[in-house]
DNA sequence: AAGAGATCATCTGTATACTGATGAAATTCA
DNA sequence: TGAATTTCATCAGTATACAGATGATCTCTT
C-alpha cells in the first residue's frame, strides 16, 4: 500500500485540482455521451450563440481558451455543423462564428445532461458546502485570472470600427460583438504575486 | 462586453475547475521554471522514489494517472536521467522504475518552489478557507473517485511473487513494492450515481 | 498441465493545452 | 502618410489525457 509519504502528494491542492479536473471531465462526457461534445466545445458553441459574429481570438478570451487551440476547437464543431465560420469583411485577419440551426438545437437538446454533470461533480457535497464551494472557486480562478496562458479578458473594448463603418454582415451581427485585444501584460506572470 | 448569459457559464463548477487547472499548471510551471519538470513528472519522480521497484500500472493507481499516457512521462523523465527504467525479472511484462541520484537531487533542490506553487495557488483565500478549501477537494475527489478513466487505487494487494520467489533485484527492491489491479470495475462507470 | 481469463506495456487516433514563431492585416504614432 | 507596433489566425513542437485495441505474459480454474 501507499507509504504515508504518498499523503503529502493527496494533499497538495495541485494534484487535487488535477484529479477534480479528471472527474470533471469524465462526468461531463458521460452525461452527454449521446451529444458527442466535450465541455470545452460546449463552453464554445454556447459563448458563440451569446454573441453572434464573434472573432476566435474575442471567444477565447470570454471562456478563457488558448487562441492557438482554438482554431481546432472551432474546426470540429463547424465539421459538425453546429457552427460556420466566415471571413471578416471589415477586418480580413478574422473568422467570425456563427452558430447553426443545428448547433441552437444541440444546446437546447443537452441542457438536461449539462445540469446533471454539474450537480454530479458536486453530488458528494452537502447542500450548503456545495454553495461555498463554488463561491471560493470562482474567487479562486478570479484573483489568479492572469496566471494562466489564456485569461478570462472582459475588457469590453468593443470594436470601433464596428460603430463607424458598415459591416456587409449588419444584419447578422449583433451589438454583441466583442473584440479585446490580450491586455497590457508588460509584466509578464509576476504580476499579483503578493506573498 | 459578455452578455449576462455568460455568466452561467462563469458560474458553472465545471469551467471553473478547468480554469483553476490551468492557473495551478501555470504558476507550478512559473515557480519551477528552473528544473524543467512539469505538475505531472513531479508527482511520478516523487512516487518512484517513495515505491522503489514500482511498475508502470502500480504507479499510475497510486497517483491516479491514465496507463496509456504514463509511458510517455517515465520515458521523458528517463531521457533526463531522473529515473531509471528495468524489465522486470519476475514478471517480464512489466518495467520497474527506479530514481537515479539525479532525481533524488531534484526532488530535494525542487521542494521550496513546490511549496510556494501550493501557497500561491490558495493565497486568494483567507486562512480559515484554504483549509476548509482543501479539505472538500479530497472529500469530492476521493467520492468521485472511480469517475474518471484514472482512479486511485491503493487496494494494497502486494505482489505476492515478491513474498515467494527472489528477485535479481531483491536488495533494491524494498518492501513497499506494490502492484494492483484496475479493480472488478464490472459496472463501467455509472457506479456511484445516486442523485 | 492446459485452456480461459486477467494484466502489463504499448499503440493508434483524437482532443486539449502551452511555447514560441510567422504572415497578413490593422492600428498607432511620429 | 509612412514606419513601427499590435493583433488575428495559424503552425510546429511538446505534454497530458482518454477510448479502444493488441501481443506478450501471467494467474486462475479445472
Amino acid at each position: 500500500m501507499p507509504k504515508r509519504a504518498d499523503f503529502r502528494i493527496y494533499e497538495k491542492p495541485g494534484h487535487l485540482i488535477r484529479r477534480l479536473q479528471q472527474i470533471s471531465f469524465a462526468l461531463f462526457m458521460e452525461e452527454t455521451r449521446d451529444f458527442e461534445i466535450t465541455p470545452v466545445q460546449y463552453s464554445a458553441i454556447l459563448a458563440i450563440d451569446n454573441h453572434p459574429g464573434i472573432d476566435q481570438t474575442a471567444l477565447c478570451n470570454i471562456i478563457a481558451f488558448d487562441r492557438s487551440t482554438i482554431g481546432d476547437v472551432v474546426t470540429r464543431l463547424e465539421r459538425k455543423k453546429l457552427i460556420k465560420r466566415i471571413p471578416g469583411v471589415d477586418d480580413r485577419r478574422t473568422k467570425r462564428l456563427y452558430i447553426t440551426s443545428a448547433g441552437r438545437q444541440l444546446i437546447r437538446d443537452i441542457e438536461p445532461a449539462v445540469q446533471l454533470t454539474q450537480k454530479r461533480i458536486l453530488e458528494p457535497l452537502k447542500i450548503n458546502e456545495r454553495v461555498s464551494f463554488v463561491q471560493i472557486l470562482k474567487q479562486l480562478v478570479h484573483i489568479n485570472n492572469e496566471h494562466s496562458r489564456a485569461p478570462l479578458r472582459i475588457n469590453e473594448r468593443i470594436r470601433r470600427r464596428l460603430a463607424s463603418k458598415r459591416s456587409s454582415h449588419a444584419s447578422a451581427v449583433s451589438e454583441e460583438i466583442i473584440s479585446m485585444g490580450r491586455g497590457k501584460r508588460k509584466t509578464k506572470i509576476k504580476t499579483n504575486r503578493v506573498l
